[in-house]
DNA sequence: ACCTGAACACCGTTCAAGT
DNA sequence: ACCTGAACACCGTTCAAGT
């Protein structure tokens, strides 16, 4: 809360590039994008204002670094199991890293942002595809889907709706003309399971796969079964 | 670009909430969703700042109103074929008119925003998948998979890569050291076309569906071809 | 009633001045 | 060298005053 809370440094003499970088992600973690002004970060820190000027050319700069060391923490999955299971386990693993740090999900919205970082799971990830069979072409199409399912979901489906949100949706859904929305208040029931989540992701995933899968067997000659 | 030009009602006596969301809009197609200023659209309509407020509680309001705008301009595809043809139309022109308005797809990322005015493209996809015999769980769940990676790629790949960009990222993989990223490496000459636009959306697209497909064959009891 | 200028509390960043 | 206050050109919105 005091300035010296955030860095244990307040005569700021000798602030870091990453100490400036982890001072940010601290308070976009706790207030989102919108939370982060350069003036309220200075404040945090118990600097001037135009002192972080001296350690980034200016907001965007110090948004590519914080991307940076928030990549820091994904936990990478054990390289166990089949084709599917490290597929599975990786996109999830993405997911739920994505989940903790939502503003990278933002800032790659705003404007395209890549990290040299993230390097190391895209790797393993094309791999797992060219080594079940996919060329490079189709491989690089699948390892795309994936990433666009998993920055969507981490973006506009987050999260399960909350018990408030749920009855909302529910009445909202009921409240349609019967006539011309039969389908909606058939499904109506179940809409707000699906709104998002880790179950709602991995049933998306699990489709994607399944295409994947259907797509490979369809390049190696012989289907060969699991 | 004069005040006349907007509305040709420079007078501004009698706007409707509709011609403001109309101004708005134009704004927003062509500057995207920085560029648009309570002032600076006030000063296209050739009206005082204040006077907006008049016809809206605030922007979020006014965008509000702009999304549902937006909405009146998308194209239905004729229902015609199967439910694999149909799922496709319907998505593909959901893309298509998504990047049109790139501000609906930002907007909903910023928070959700549910407009009345889209109900009617939901209830014709839900509508194919129950038909094709998923229950009505399963439909609202692969329902929300085809919204979630629909809204992905408007965002996350509404476009094929420029020449340059195309450059750019093939020679960034491989610059990677060999022994570290071989799969990039493989898959490099392919990465820029995978990067976004029509053909890699439908490629995702035909997988998800693919997997949908296949859930459907495994929910009704036989499997029946094609 | 309808419209709006001034003011308030913010932004990111430039520039010139402090030490 | 390193740091920074004042200033500039912006925001969205409140409030009180204009007609």
């Amino acid at each position: 809360m005091s300035p010296e809370t955030a860095t244990g440094n307040r005569r700021a003499t000798s602030l870091s590039r990453e100490q400036v970088a982890l001072a940010a992600l601290e308070v976009l973690d706790r207030e989102g994008l919108e939370g982060l002004s350069m003036r309220r970060l200075a404040g945090e820190l118990g600097v001037g204002t135009m002192t972080l000027y001296g350690y980034f050319r200016g907001k965007r700069e110090l948004l590519d670094a914080v991307v940076d060391v928030a990549t820091e923490d994904f936990v990478a999955p054990e390289p166990v199991g089949g084709f599917r299971e490290q597929l599975v386990a990786y996109s999830l693993a993405s997911f739920e890293w994505l989940l903790r740090h939502p503003m990278v999900v933002q800032l790659r919205g705003e404007e395209a942002i890549i990290r040299p970082a993230a390097l190391g799971v895209s790797e393993r990830v094309l791999q797992l595809l060219l080594d079940a069979g996919l060329g490079p072409e189709e491989a690089a199409r699948a390892f795309r889907v994936l990433f666009t399912y998993l920055f969507g979901s981490a973006l506009f489906a987050p999260r399960e709706a909350t018990e408030d949100e749920r009855r909302a949706l529910l009445a909202a859904h009921l409240s349609l003309p019967e006539e011309r929305f039969p389908a909606i208040r058939e499904a109506a029931p179940y809409a707000a399971a699906a709104t998002g989540g880790r179950d709602q992701f991995l049933y998306g995933l699990e489709c994607i796969v399944d295409g994947i899968e259907a797509r490979k067997d369809r390049y190696s000659a012989a289907s060969s079964h699991q």
